[in-house]
DNA sequence: TCCATTTTTTAACATTTGTAAAATGTAGCA
DNA sequence: TGCTACATTTTACAAATGTTAAAAAATGGA
């Protein structure tokens, strides 16, 4: 299990004791596209890192489902707001591609965190990288319109566009899918 | 320093060890009001924690200043993108009050980090909090309009709106500020 | 108090984006 | 192939927001 934690990006910041450690508390599952992993509603027990396929983190509202965030190969699959407050949130993670993962138990990570201290830092790093990422967009919604952000999405995240339905995207990028489709035949 | 530390909400998870270590490297300092504590184009060598007073996080473009964040007594002020990736960022934070901080070299943290567990896993939990506050307000921009954002800040945030100037608020709901003065007319 | 500066509001108009519905395209399967 | 379900695009119209400029109001200092 190690050897294939070596290969995972956000593990190489870890010492080789820490990612033994990490590794006792792994296990490599498989999911079909289409697998709600976390659900909104519910405190869910695991987190998950990626090791190959594609998901998306989205919220429900009255009419409309939006996607705040897609993970790939490397990235975690956490909710946040059930982690921290230990009570349901706004996220669901759905997998849009079959995907392999490792899957850890949250109730094992608390308890790394107070005992290591690599891990309590690898952790704190996670969750920095996530919130620069998320503060980036914030204020890229308003800095640019949409034609700009869908161009640099398109360049930045060219297996996205590849692979995830235009409707997850548009609304990524904060728009309604007619938009985006006006965006798109705009370059044609 | 310890007492006054004591006395921030943001301390209340550390144990006594903890507290007294970190307030070893604390320094009490005050600040005009317009103050600009971090600097975009600068890798600023502290972090600040408001003991009071009011500041904002601002990200400058080519014609206008976007507001993303408002600190109050109790709050962090850091650049986290100098402080990850040691180099200037989009950050600039500006004291609106006349302010009394906390003062810490960012070095001394990173030490800190590095050594005590107790504050490694203090530090992951003000970003994973940082991080959640940021999703919703990203989400938020798609599920809600302008004036039912502008309604919550209302009832959030009562201190903000009397002090802060309505143009920065403007910026951080999304909008320019002319719709924001409409949204407040239709309001009389 | 008065003046200068800044902030906020108002107005008119342009542009972008949203909404609803229909048309078209696509993929999987019997 | 033809059917079905779903995704995407297109169209017409409505609503929200932006832009620019000017007026009004508020603020701070001499």
């Amino acid at each position: 299990m190690q050897e294939k934690l070596k290969n995972i990006k956000i593990f190489s910041s870890l010492n080789n004791d820490a990612l033994n450690l990490l590794a006792t508390h792994c296990k490599l599952v498989n999911h079909k596209k289409g697998t709600i992993l976390i659900h909104a509603d519910k405190v869910e027990p695991y987190f998950y890192i990626l090791e190959s396929g594609i998901a998306r983190a989205y919220s429900d509202g009255e009419n409309q489902q939006i996607t705040f965030w897609f993970g790939q190969a490397g990235d975690v699959l956490l909710s946040y707001n059930s982690y921290i407050n230990n009570n349901p949130g706004y996220e669901n993670i759905e997998l849009l591609e079959n995907s392999s993962l490792f899957q850890i138990k949250l109730a094992d990570l608390f308890k790394l965190y107070e005992q290591h201290l690599a891990l309590a830092n690898w952790g704190r790093k996670i969750a920095e990288r996530e919130l620069i990422a998320t503060e980036r967009r914030l204020i890229d919604r308003s800095f640019k319109d949409a034609t700009q952000r869908y161009r640099e999405f398109v360049n930045q995240q060219p297996e996205l566009i590849k692979t995830v339905a235009l409707k997850h995207i548009a609304s990524y990028l904060g728009v309604t899918q007619v938009t985006l489709s006006r965006i798109r035949a705009s370059y044609k």
